[in-house]
DNA sequence: GTCTATATCTGGATAGAC
DNA sequence: GTCTATCCAGATATAGAC
């Protein structure tokens, strides 16, 4: 991995700008982090920062591909509570869920690098979530009369929206109101509740 | 209504305002609107037409108002289908949806102007959909065992997260998944479908 | 009370030297 | 690959004309 030719110090500058960006952002919120001060935290100047990632835009959008490479890895076995376990640990990061707000707001422009983004993540989240149901509904832990995409667009619809709400007024407890719609597609209380 | 102290002039040329930057926003967007714009819509300079609002974001908070009480005059008899009838509504204004969908990623911060409006709009919202649910579980159209509260919080949540997930992919039809979920939570089909 | 002009500030983008 | 310098848009503040 330690590579010689060119590009590969390049590569490394840019986990590193990645990495700190992801802090700076969770600890102080999105609307309070400009690009000049995410430089300054890898010691860069603005447009030495800017270098990397062309726009302030695109290096927010690589910021939300980074975090989904890091949630992947975290949440581990797939199942309903891997959507509350996901649900619990954005909780404790606003500063992101700040930015994923915001940049789902942008990315109704076809042309920022938000929107190629979001289709991809919607497409793949209701995909994978559908594919779990699938898989309850041959186990028999979930009722054949649910229509899988059906419950898997509109869980990820429930969950955008909870936390969008939940920003604004951080009393909405989230996990409760998945649960709650969970039980009432499924027909079962939430597992392990 | 014609006042002559003073105030009446400057009320109407707020509701000028209000109605020239609902129909600019409507129709080119909110992305592509300035306050320039907006000001040359209605005849005034940049710093004339913030004379009346103060800021921008007090601009679109108030243009956001606007909508609500224009909304409320046209949708008319509550009911389930009233929620219908605004989604399909907002599709007709994008631009709208846009707005909206910025001014709720802004009131994450307490001191944006948004942040007021957005928790008076979700408590006023879930209040009044969960009084209406109330109304049918004593009418026997809704089962008495499905929490109204819950409910109501619901499918505000999944309504917001419909929006800006069609705002990026126009395909996704908003409606059915909405009658879908109600289907589910009633036990019934959608009224009239 | 209504509105303009102007000045200033901040954040982000861009050109070109090294 | 990184900096400095410059530029531009938008927001905000203020003085004052009408």
């Amino acid at each position: 991995m330690v590579k010689r030719g060119p590009y590969g110090k390049g590569i490394e500058r840019r986990e590193q700008i990645l990495e700190a960006a992801l802090r700076t952002i969770a600890e102080r919120g999105f609307l309070a982090t400009s690009v000049a001060e995410l430089a300054e935290a890898v010691g860069l100047s603005q447009s030495g920062l800017l270098h990397y990632f062309g726009s302030k835009e695109e290096l927010f959008v690589a910021v939300l591909r980074k975090r989904d490479e890091i949630d992947m890895a975290a949440i581990g076995e797939p199942g309903p509570e891997a959507l509350i376990r996901l649900i619990r640990r954005n909780t404790q990061v606003p500063g992101l869920i700040e930015l994923f707000t915001h940049m789902q707001a942008a990315a109704a422009d076809p042309r920022h690098p938000a929107h190629d983004y979001m289709r991809v993540h919607y497409e793949r989240g209701t995909a994978g979530f559908a594919e779990l149901l699938r898989g309850m509904q041959t186990a028999g832990t979930l009722p054949s009369t649910v229509d899988p995409e059906v419950m898997a667009t509109a869980f990820m619809a429930l969950a955008d929206g909870l936390q969008s709400r939940w920003l604004i007024d951080p009393s909405l407890d989230m996990e409760y109101y998945l649960q709650r719609c969970w039980a009432q597609f499924s027909g079962e209380p939430f597992p392990g509740t």
